[in-house]
DNA sequence: CCGGATCCCTGTCGATACTG
DNA sequence: CAGTATCGACAGGGATCCGG
């Protein structure tokens, strides 16, 4: 099985390694702003304006917002619709694409939600006792 | 249907708002060193020393990957054994609720690779249009 | 030697102000 | 309304040093 495991590597590195184009794809979607794009197109299932999308994700600035939507829509997952109005009017929209990869981040913000009280009670654990050697360094200033 | 648009945002709202702690929870998964990480532990199916997780993320620096460790152990996602040997060795498993996370992580992995060429050709028409205002401007040094 | 902490530097991100 | 421009803060990468 040593045999296995390196076959295994290699296939592994062959698409992961750090040449491989599919990084570039991945490192679009393993980012919260993204998600959060994909997770509200998908979820109201309809276009969004830039304003609604800049109200529904809370504490995203105009920049990352308009820099999350570029990257999404240059890689073909959300497509872009002006409309020459008075005000202006610009619209997101999911493309084919799109919908597949709001299904799979979607799923991660789901399994937050669902896993949520779990997670934070494993953080507070381990907090709890790695917080600890640092209280013991300065409870000692007896001898200065 | 304004009504359902509403309450929709409201419901949006609250498991995505800035406030809420599913957030804290995504923006650890949201990332593409632990994507790497938990997809690794995934494949190989067996804890894996930092040394064999380093080569194995090419171009991960090691603070990056204690960094993550850390990050993924704090959220009770994978499991730190030290075996006090000389030299030392570590390994990181994934607990049962890394393996869930896992999954989800893995998948969006697998969707980048399935993907990758279509998503290249988005890109290159994309870019196609949008460099070509720039090209423009370096065309004429004629009247210096 | 392996695992990891620290320092320094650069690139990205967040907040604010301004324009078509 | 939908962005761009600018600046300060902070997270990430690289090299070096340390403990077991």
């Amino acid at each position: 099985m040593d045999t296995n495991e390196s076959m295994a590597l290699a296939d592994w590195i062959a698409v992961n390694g750090r040449d491989c184009p599919s990084r570039t794809v991945v490192e679009v979607l393993a980012n919260k702003w993204a998600l959060y794009v994909l997770g509200a197109l998908r979820r109201f299932d309809r276009p969004l304006r830039f304003s609604e999308l800049r109200r529904l994700l809370e504490g995203i600035t105009q920049k990352m917002l308009t820099q999350t939507l570029r990257a999404l829509e240059r890689d073909g997952l959300i497509e872009r619709a002006v409309y020459p109005t008075v005000p202006p009017r610009v619209e997101y929209g999911l493309t084919p694409l799109g919908v597949e990869a709001g299904r799979l981040t979607s799923a991660i913000s789901e399994w937050s939600v669902a896993n949520v009280a779990q997670i934070l009670d494993a953080r507070a654990a381990y907090d709890a006792h790695s917080e600890q050697p640092l209280e013991r360094i300065v409870t000692s200033p007896t001898n200065a």
